[in-house]
DNA sequence: TATTGTTATACTCTATAACTATA
DNA sequence: TATAGTTATAGAGTATAACAATA
């Protein structure tokens, strides 16, 4: 903080979003190898659990807009890993849902998050892991954080 | 974890990266409103202390291309808030520095950035803060992150 | 009229690679 | 040739707003 201004690396924000920028990166990398980028993994995994989803209610879970929605599903379905359905009780709706394929590869996915996320914490303490968990569990809660971060 | 297959919620990258996510767009709120962007700022930040700095060397600060350094560097000359020089000893060689209006702006944007820091942090008691911080900068050591996170 | 989904448009951030001027 | 910087191009991620079809 030399002269009276706060240096960026004043701020908790700034180390959060590097490790956190980092941590992403090193996830995009994987998962890219397999031909995904991360938010296109973020809405796989919505499905893998799930009966076929319209897409407004995929918006909301994930803290985007339908048009967002929209067009990561239009990728998703260009790699055959995503198909899209009419629902039948109303005119309007669509619903999406992972192909075979993407029901197949989705854990493996899964897997590469384990890997990066054993990569950039398993050197920690394993009750500085459950810290680390509580306080950022403890600012979600506080300030009330629900979207699904993509990004 | 249903099914076998690891959630989001499973990994701490998840948690860092909505926490960080919230925190980095609640501070991009804030400084939209001065007119700026957050890489913005970032590279303001960098000149605010020193001497007009070649490209190269801002990008190899903020992790970046000299490209997007160029880009972000137009962006900010069209607003007034950054100039270009050429190096008297170097005919290819530029430099960068902020004009009067752009130093006169940093050190708002930098309160911008504190009391970011504390609306997402001030609710931690000051040892869960200094434990957070701990644990950030103990990946970033450990990992030898280095490239000032922007985006 | 209201809602669902898509489309059109725009902007930020970033990269890669080609290019220009100089060394 | 090598380096500094810019430009061209591309693509991800996202938003807003207009639109079509249906309710």
């Amino acid at each position: 903080m030399r002269s009276g201004v706060s240096d960026l690396t004043d701020h908790l924000g700034y180390w959060l979003r590097l490790v956190s920028n980092h941590v992403s990166q090193g996830f995009a990398r994987k998962v890219e190898a397999r031909g995904v980028t991360v938010a296109e993994w973020v809405l796989m995994r919505q499905l893998l659990d799930t009966e076929p989803l319209a897409p407004s209610r995929l918006a909301a879970r994930m803290g985007m807009t339908r048009g967002a929605v929209t067009k990561l599903a239009d990728r998703l379905i260009a790699k055959s890993l995503l198909e899209r359905a009419s629902n039948p009780r109303d005119g309007r709706g669509q619903t999406l849902a992972l192909t075979a394929t993407g029901r197949a590869l989705t854990p493996e996915l899964a897997a590469l998050a384990d890997a990066n996320d054993a990569e950039f914490f398993d050197h920690l303490a394993s009750d500085d892991r459950a810290a680390l968990l509580r306080l950022l569990r403890s600012i979600v809660d506080k300030r009330g954080l629900t979207a699904l971060p993509v990004d």
